[in-house]
DNA sequence: AGTGAAAAAATTTTATCATTTGTTTTTTCT
DNA sequence: AGAAAAAACAAATGATAAAATTTTTTCACT
């Protein structure tokens, strides 16, 4: 008991340090990535230097090297001479991000069919399950983001490809994870019925963990289509007004 | 022909406005990313704020932001408060680059088949073609990088997956191929027998064209494991000196 | 006089640099 | 060997120059 406290407590003085040595850059980088994926600060939006040292609260350098490094994270658009802004969201963006998506992670998950062992069947299944308590939304009446739950919907998305073998893969299936979520966040917020989804998040565990390809690949990609075209709907509603 | 002559004009004055209006970080950005490819810039260099603002004959804000950039395409690694280095270079990584090219372009180059057209079609006979007119080697003796040759070479492979409908994949596989070409020139710089990988390249665009698709993804994996398991020996040789 | 294009002036904002601050690494000394 | 001091370096700040944008003024023409 006193040993895992104590390991509680390294773990927990490591996370402090590492926070406390990162640097601003590190830092502002994290702030803004999230603050653009949750939608805080809306598509189109110009970044001002000035004005975001001031709500971050660090000098105009960490700020730039934050910018450029959400640049190739095509979160951020640079533009020579004339400054950064948040990247534009389009029903055409979206599409091929959806189409992307489908055809990258159908890859990764067939190779991980092909290479994962128990150890990673267990962490698709448990995934699921935590997924499957947790409410959608943060509030039982209106809907408001649950960050636990996003969370947990990633690692469970993340799992499935996770042994695929290539770690190059793996990051590219993450950062087009976190490119959905930004225009989940922007679409309409509103509690989507969630009985189906965990249905469908537990058939396509099933599936994958029966190795059975065929039907691990459509389930995923139906998912996706599916989630995608609702999502669709929302992205042409809030561009038309 | 003076018409001619003046939309060339507009061209080269384009082009001189966009390098003359470009900011100084793009332009180191381009010149570091073109010096760690090319190896003028060796693996695990540690890349030092001042002595790169004197090479580079500017201040460390461009430094700074550029080396961000570079961080993201992989090619530079960054440790907070302590700096950043040229990414090591290894045989795992090398086997995993590998690897996840050859499903990555198989992939898009699936979907290219799927989507092409006669355009499509005359872009790849026409790269393969211009490729195999020129020298692997800018001398005829010793083995020296020939810069047009490499030009062409991406053209031809970029053209394969380029049809196929994700501009979001296309980067990636355009990554990939930057990733790769580093390793082609760290590799003992001999000059390999051409008239084979140039026949290799026709087979490949020959099935292609014909719409060959399991033909097709096996000569580009054979392709690839080829060229790469000679560059693999001349990496560990690398490695052992 | 009134409209609107063009020019000029004022303002804002970006990009860059020189300098300071704080951390890491090396050297010195006990 | 290990603490203390010195040097080297990264990171961040704030100031300045250069460029873009916005606003105001001018002026030709109905």
């Amino acid at each position: 008991m006193a040993i895992e406290k104590s390991i509680l407590l390294t773990k927990m003085d490591s996370l402090e340090d590492q926070t406390k040595f990162q640097s601003r850059t590190s830092q502002v980088y994290s702030s803004m990535r999230s603050d653009i994926i949750t939608g805080i600060l809306r598509p189109g939006h110009k970044l001002k230097i000035e004005e975001l040292t001031k709500t971050y609260g660090v000098g105009s350098s960490p700020i730039r090297e934050a910018l450029s490094l959400l640049t190739s994270d095509t979160l951020v658009t640079r533009n020579d001479q004339r400054g950064f802004r948040v990247v534009e969201v389009s029903t055409e963006e979206f599409d091929e991000l959806l189409k992307t998506r489908v055809l990258v992670e159908q890859l990764a998950l067939k190779e991980s069919m092909l290479n994962g062992d128990d150890i990673w069947e267990e962490k698709i299944i448990l995934a699921a399950h935590r997924l499957s308590r947790l409410p959608r939304s943060a509030s039982s009446d209106i809907f408001v983001a649950n960050d636990e739950w996003d969370n947990l919907h990633k690692k469970f998305h993340m799992s499935l490809v996770s042994a695929c073998g290539s770690s190059i893969l793996i990051k590219f299936c993450d950062q087009l994870y976190d490119q959905n979520t930004r225009y989940r966040h922007l679409a309409a917020p509103r509690s989507y019925p969630m009985r189906e989804i965990n249905v469908e998040h537990d058939a396509i565990s099933t599936a994958v963990v029966s190795r059975n390809k065929e039907s691990s690949l459509k389930l995923l990609a139906d998912h996706y289509q599916r989630t995608g075209s609702r999502l669709r709907s929302d992205i042409v509603a809030l561009l038309n007004s």
